[in-house]
DNA sequence: TCTTTAATGGATGTCAATGTCCATAATAGA
DNA sequence: TCTATTATGGACATTGACATCCATTAAAGA
């Protein structure tokens, strides 16, 4: 129901947000791809839309890489699914039938009622809360820091 | 977020839950798609899965077509999503970490409960339910009867 | 039995989401 | 200024959802 594009952004924004918040070095794109188990190519596609929708800042060149530009205490689930695939409400009778304005029939009524439950949860969720999620036995997918046995900085 | 083949599973059933149950003559599909403005091909396809999913009955031939199969009052939403188009629950880390068993990440526990929010929404709400809904200005999308002028059974 | 009607099945076409690859532009550091 | 690094941009490949078309099968009615 959510798509891949949505699934790779909350995984690379959950990366970012896990980082010291204005204090962090700049990911680059492959760290977060491997981290994340995202395609590359894809991942740097889907960082230009978080980018461009100004949840995070990019750096090029050397040490460049991404950082979060918000505050996790003030960045929402919804705010990340709607840079990259905006959740659809349905705003108006889908058939197109001019019978009734704007007001929708029972059946996208309720359609519309579900949309509107996940975006309600969604934006009700803040990255700082996934993050202090006091979740005993799984830590975040293994995102923040749960390395198998190596110092966070060891470029080879 | 819900596949137009939901979308268009639901026109189909709520429009044949309009005719009177276990009394009504099949309608047939072009019947059908015009009424809930499908493509005619398209909706041949979605028909037989429903037919599959033992939600209608089929019937070939000359005054055959399509009825419902179950009461109104005992066929939710949910089932007719799920019989074409069902909704995935998350039920393991989608990045197959090992570190962790069946239990979720909070991130995806999240996506998760967003998604069960819809299935309950769903699975709560009858067809019945929706023809009686007492909503004044907007029958059904035009759906059970509001011909604009000439009477149910006027084949040309 | 013949004709008409209508569902079924299979082949095929179209398009957007996903994914890959490579050249280019920007930045850091020497 | 030169080189290494990394994001960006564009072209292209792949896949599945959506859609169309036509031949075949089943059933009704004359």
């Amino acid at each position: 129901m959510f798509s891949q594009t949505v699934e790779y952004a909350l995984r690379a924004i959950v990366f970012l947000a896990g980082k010291p918040f204005e204090s962090a070095l700049p990911q680059n794109s492959e760290q977060i791809a491997t981290t994340t188990k995202v395609p590359h190519a894809y991942l740097s596609k889907v960082l230009k839309q978080l980018t461009e929708a100004g949840l995070i800042h990019s750096r090029r060149g050397a040490n460049g890489g991404f950082v979060l530009a918000r505050d996790p205490n003030e960045l929402t689930i919804l705010e990340v699914v709607n840079a990259v695939d905006p959740i659809q409400r349905i705003k108006k009778c889908p058939l197109g039938l001019s019978s009734h304005g704007i007001r929708l029939c029972p059946l996208h009524l309720r359609m519309d009622q579900a949309l509107a439950s996940v975006e309600h949860a969604f934006a009700a969720t803040t990255l700082a809360e996934i993050l202090a999620d006091p979740n005993p036995s799984i830590p975040l997918c293994n995102f923040p820091e749960k390395p198998t046995s190596k110092t966070t900085r060891s470029k080879k």
